[in-house]
RNA sequence: UCCCCGAUAGCUCAAUCGGCAGAGCGAAUGACUGUUAAUCAUUAGGUUGCAAGUUCAAGUCUUGCUCGGGGAGCCA
């Protein structure tokens, strides 16, 4: 008997006569003589009617089938009487394959909190909520290949372990083998200090300047004891790096990629989505479809502080050239003054990463950070140097180690070209895109400080 | 890491001045019904996060710890 899956058989338009679904029952309703069961097998958020008549051979079987128990269930599909649904399973067979306990399983037909699901992480991707997230995360990692497939670009695979202790983006987790580790690492497995990566920046460079048009998608690890909504310690960022390419030509990429992913989503998951615009938050179609249809604002640096500055608002930390913007300050940008995704670019080189390429003002470097409304910054990059002796300068006077970046440096030796890129957080974007205020709630086992369970 | 708030039944919460541990939901049982977050009735369910202290008496006050939430820093 061929086994469909809840998604093809809500969607149909023809009936369907011996056929087989497998899935978790979300709510079972008793009657004397016959039960209905809500199936739900992953496939899709909503779940197929099953109605079971006590006539049925199996229909015993039925007695331990409560909320969260696994059922194989054949029957026919039959267009529904009642109302609420299109189509119904009329079972000929009922199988529990697996028992579920309904004095201890821990979700109950009604809503929970975001809170408890995390605590049950093995479990919440069997709720509403929780399964649309992750087939959206699917979905949308799956639309980041496409995206970079049409416009001809190359994914590589970049390192998870790397041996340089300063990617200039914070602290990071060492990896080791030894048990002592107050050893000299010169004896630890590589011969050196490994460490798992903070960004595949580096090294996807080396590709863009041979492939031309590369990116990388893949964990990103972060030590920072960072206890906040927006941060994990283990991330997916996304990093496209562009060769003949500069600051302007990066950042229209970005708009294009974000705008891309958010319409392949409107396009592809419009049920999925519809549970966030209808119960996390009202307004976020709307804002979505704004960020579609706005030429999102790039402004400089400098020209964003004479805007603050000018703004009459009173910042807690007070804003002049040379400052790191803070979070007051990019909310103000993109929700109260431009009202749309912003870009700003071209910041002090006093406050930015070796690797950026300096402009001919001698203040300032080519990056550019995209800032959107109500979730920050989703978007960091930068034109990279390209100019082996600037390169070098910059090196030195950040008191790093050139013999590590030996290789890096060699590429501004032989055939540099001018070429940028950025890294996208991958689940900021999927808050963003969902409407959910905690990053832990779109990975599905977070691991934060103090945490990792799972 | 810093600031603020919180932790009571499986879940969400209440408990007045320090004085008998409560409700809704969920669960179990029964009734009823082409039902659909079904409905109605009954029942069970507690080391009040952990450790100490003050007190005749602590869910309530004090100290420490753990965990969670919000904000900040850092960043994606």
């Amino acid at each position: 008997m061929e086994r469909k899956r809840v998604k093809e058989l809500l969607h149909t338009d023809e009936q369907f006569a011996g056929i087989k679904i497998q899935g978790w029952v979300r709510s079972k309703r008793e009657s004397k003589t016959f039960s209905f069961l809500e199936v739900n097998d992953g496939s899709c958020l909503k779940n197929l009617q099953v109605i079971a008549d006590e006539t049925i051979e199996t229909y015993e079987a039925l007695k331990d089938v409560n909320t969260g128990a696994s059922v194989e269930i054949e029957g026919d599909l039959v267009e529904s009487p009642g109302k609420g649904q299109k189509w119904e399973l009329k079972a000929t067979s009922v199988k529990m394959v697996g028992y579920a306990d309904p004095e201890t399983y821990p979700l109950q037909k009604k809503r929970h909190t975001d809170e408890f699901l995390r605590q049950i992480s093995h479990l919440r991707p069997r709720s509403n909520k929780y399964s649309a997230i992750f087939r959206l995360r699917s979905e949308a990692s799956f639309a980041v290949h496409q995206f970079f497939r049409e416009i001809g670009f190359f994914y590589v695979h970049t390192p998870i372990v790397t041996g340089s202790d300063c990617e200039g983006a914070g602290q990071m987790f060492r990896v080791t083998t030894m048990e002592d580790t107050t050893k000299p690492a010169a004896e630890d497995f590589f011969g050196k200090a490994a460490y798992l990566t903070v960004s595949g920046q580096l090294n996807v460079e080396n590709y863009a300047c041979s492939l031309g048009n590369v990116y990388t998608f893949g964990p990103t690890f972060r030590a920072e004891n960072s206890n906040t909504p927006r941060h994990a310690a283990e991330f997916w960022m996304i990093e496209p790096e562009v060769a003949f390419a500069d600051i302007h030509d990066n950042m229209s990429l970005a708009e294009d990629f974000v705008k891309y992913l958010i319409q392949f989503l409107m396009d592809n998951c419009r049920e999925d989505l519809e549970l966030f615009f209808n119960f996390v938050d009202k307004g976020l179609e709307e804002k979505l479809k704004h960020v579609l249809a706005s030429d999102f604002a790039r402004i400089e640096y400098r020209e964003a502080i004479k805007i603050l500055e000018a703004s009459g608002e009173k910042f807690e930390y007070p804003v002049s050239f040379g400052v790191d913007m803070q979070t007051e300050h990019e909310r103000y940008l993109a929700e109260q003054y431009f009202k749309k995704p912003v870009f700003v670019y071209n910041y002090p080189k006093t406050i930015k990463p070796f690797y950026m390429r300096q402009n001919d003002d001698g203040e300032t470097v080519a990056a550019m950070d995209l800032l959107l409304p109500h979730v920050g910054e989703l978007v960091g990059g930068s034109q990279r140097e390209d100019r082996l002796d600037v390169l070098e300068a910059a090196i030195e006077k950040m008191g790093l180690d050139m013999e590590e970046y030996w290789w890096y440096a060699e590429l501004r030796k032989y055939g540099s070209v001018p070429h940028s890129g950025f890294g996208l957080g991958f689940e900021r974007f999927l808050m963003f895109v969902t409407g959910v205020s905690n990053i832990r709630d779109v990975i599905p086992f977070a691991r934060t400080p103090k945490n990792l369970d799972f």
